[in-house]
DNA sequence: GACCGTCCCGCACGATCGTGCTAATTTCGC
DNA sequence: GCGAAATTAGCACGATCGTGCGGGACGGTC
């Protein structure tokens, strides 16, 4: 399928200049297609940029939540959740198209705020289930929200992606790891 | 001075769309002008963005930055620059700038790039400070680079922005205020 | 009252935006 | 092979983008 060949390239742009930055032009010409060509499979630029949403979460899910899952629950699942999430932004494209989602639409109103809003309520679900499955087996504290710990981490993420991407602060992972230890050993049961 | 009641104006816009949603004809219509009237005084667009960005700066310093230097060294301080922080971001309008700006532009060579890039850098080097000075009143332990501080800092804010912003999630503030506690003890030299 | 500087507007330009319509091309079940 | 269905290109539209030029409106100086 040609179309999803174009939302790869759409990702990849969305990833550099920001999903709002996303033209159609722009991405017919990277395309090699002709605009009227491209715009037949989405019919609206709303739809374009939901779809590119779609198959960026779909990449994150792979790269991150699930090989998480197959980890041992508790301390391990959440370490490969963290290692995963760090390479995954580190290297480029699915991260941080959320993160720059999440910045140029809190405040417009639309299908697609609804999207990123709903994706990000997932994430917060997601990383709090895996926190809830440490506590089950006795890893983590239970004195502490799961929401807590899902708002921690992804706190983490977004200092790292702010000191990497804009700042490239060669410092930033090693920051970013000291962090994530402090928060680990803020989880521990004995405490 | 016409031109500082513009450039409020912009703030506001960009701190709703963004720097580089900002555009020259909506700025116009918002400040009842014509755009060739306001584009006179800025003579580029890029003129304008960095203006914006200088303004919001002025703000943040006034607002967060010079009350927690007004306030003793060591935790008071830290505290009191937390708390002009969070309430400051809450109301809107300068430090969620400086956010936006950051994703906008954080791939994308180019004057404001460096601007935005200085800025930052001049933030982390002014929380380092305030860390230091905590440090030499052995409020704070030593052992710490007072660059990590500034970045988990720096990370705090930025998920109460994802949280209050985007989310509009009631908890975000009881969120940052708990991740800050637990920041502020893991600073305590006696540990 | 003439002169000059600053401020602002009207207007226009080329470019690009998102979006359609129509027609040509390709693909594919039969 | 043929007809139908899907895919793509050409072209055009109104709007808006950033940017310039020329010229009034106004104020202060001789």
């Amino acid at each position: 399928m040609t179309r999803q060949a174009v939302i790869d390239r759409a990702v990849e742009i969305a990833g550099r200049l920001g999903v709002a930055g996303l033209t159609i032009g722009s991405l017919a010409s990277a395309s090699e297609m002709s605009k009227s060509g491209l715009y037949a499979h989405f019919r609206s630029k709303e739809a374009l940029q939901l779809a590119v949403l779609g198959s960026a979460r779909e990449r994150f899910v792979d790269q991150v939540i699930r090989p998480a899952l197959a980890a041992p629950r508790g301390e391990p699942r959440v370490r490969t959740l963290f290692e995963r999430w760090l390479v995954t932004s580190s290297s480029g494209s699915a991260g941080c198209l959320f993160v720059s989602a999440a910045t140029e639409f809190d405040d417009q109103p639309g299908p697609v705020r609804d999207q990123v809003v709903r994706d990000h309520w997932d994430l917060v679900e997601s990383l709090a289930q895996v926190y809830r499955s440490g506590v089950k087996e006795g890893a983590f504290r239970e004195d502490l929200a799961p929401e807590q710990f899902a708002h921690d981490l992804h706190g983490l993420m977004l200092a790292h992606f702010h000191a990497f991407r804009l700042l490239r602060d060669p410092a930033a992972e090693t920051r970013t790891r000291f962090a994530f230890e402090r928060l680990m050993r803020s989880l521990q049961p004995d405490d």
